[in-house]
DNA sequence: CGACGATTTGAATAGGATCAATGGGAGTGG
DNA sequence: CCACTCCCATTGATCCTATTCAAATCGTCG
């Protein structure tokens, strides 16, 4: 596999000041694979052996315990998952499956930890990315204990319009299902939160949400930059 | 300030492999202090001028959000918060206080980053200690999302047990307020946890907790690895 | 001793979960 | 192209957990 294959994983902020041919190293030996939908991709509690890279598609983060299942987050083009645990030569903590058909670069735990030894930039570039990862987790815990279920959904639907353009209309990019595992809530939750919604002006057509009044919405969502900004 | 005042802090992982100069010149200019209870030490949004160290006592972080606040997580001796807001020169995400008389140590941002760009295994080190926090998070947000209230409670309560000797007794490391905060319920909540957990041997006396019956208390808590043990 | 805050208990309520049943596409096979 | 099937989503009813509000109790610190 080239670099040239992969701009756009080249591009990602934990590769962008790499050095060359580290870069070249690492894809040398990195393996860009398709998967179908719903395929498991790794199980909690097995050793970090690659770190992945979605490259098309999405990928649902998700844990088991008792006999219960949560979705933990969800990862779109192009986005990484599970470096720590590749960084600690640690077991995974969550599972993930494709949620779509998706393209999935994978590389070697060890040459990742090669690599950050050898490459000061990648080095740091890591300790950004994780440092990211790390508020985006606490975001979304602060997230879950300090709103109601209605309020979760609020935000996270204006983030989703926001992201997509912020016109008035957009589309859930998940199952009505997942997106209620990953708000944390159950299906039948979900549709009576969107029900309590209407008055604020959201309109619900399978997968395509209308936002008529996005005033009203933000009255109730009340953002907060702290637990709803995807940067700092 | 010199470095053989703090054993502790050089032993700390973080610090440990880092070479002595680096070392002194980091604690010459760090502030060694010590704050009494329910001292405001930093608050979400504030830019993150320092990384703090918790030499002796205990502090509380905490968020808030619409009118409504809650325990984040509850650092102890030896240990470090918001470090990922010094690395990546944000704001803080949570606000901290004292929860008892404490003796902190304050590193100024600026200078971890220095050092963090000269000393090569001061930087393997910070990202050891940043992938184990996020690693906690991930935890605590499992637990959050995974446990019912009770099963929280249970599995708290046996994993002070064990870290307090596992003799079958020991003392909780802060108020009841706190600890219902920190694992996401009410005090009048957490107080009828306690009498749902009588009849699996716990005894309640003030702080002073016994458990009588700790295979049947497993048994309900069903403690798992992935969420319950500290190290990994 | 008195006051204050923390904890516990009680009663009522609200929010979510569960169980059950129905409606609605998307995809399959005839 | 249409009928069938399956899974997702919605709705209704009920149950359970947890929150809220109120009051009593306990302990500690001046």
């Amino acid at each position: 596999m080239r670099a040239s294959d992969l701009p756009e994983v080249r591009a990602l902020g934990l590769f962008s000041s790499m050095e060359e041919k580290h870069f070249d190293a690492l894809m040398e030996v990195a393996y860009l694979q398709t998967f179908p939908p719903q395929l498991d991709l790794i199980a909690e509690g097995d050793v970090a052996d690659f770190l992945y890279i979605v490259v098309e598609g999405s990928v649902e983060l998700f844990a088991r315990s008792n006999g219960r299942e949560s979705t933990m987050g969800l990862v779109r083009p192009v986005g990484t998952f599970i470096l720590a645990a590749v960084l600690k030569d640690a077991v995974y903590l969550m599972s993930a499956r494709t949620a779509q058909r998706s393209k999935i670069l994978l590389i070697p735990s060890q040459n990742i930890r090669e690599a950050f030894q050898q490459d000061a930039e990648f080095a740091r570039a890591i300790v950004q990315e994780l440092a990211s990862c790390y508020r985006g987790v606490v975001k979304e815990h602060k997230n879950l204990k300090l709103r109601t279920a209605v309020e979760r959904l609020a935000n996270r639907l204006l983030r989703y319009h926001n992201d997509q353009g912020g016109n008035g209309s957009f589309e859930l990019p998940h199952d009505k299902r997942t997106l209620a595992s990953a708000l944390g809530m159950t299906p039948e939750n979900l549709s009576r939160a969107f029900n309590t919604l209407k008055p604020y002006g959201v309109e619900v057509e399978g997968s395509t949400i209308r936002l008529t009044d996005v005033n009203s919405m933000e009255t109730l969502a009340k953002p907060n930059p702290l637990i709803d900004d995807r940067k700092t």
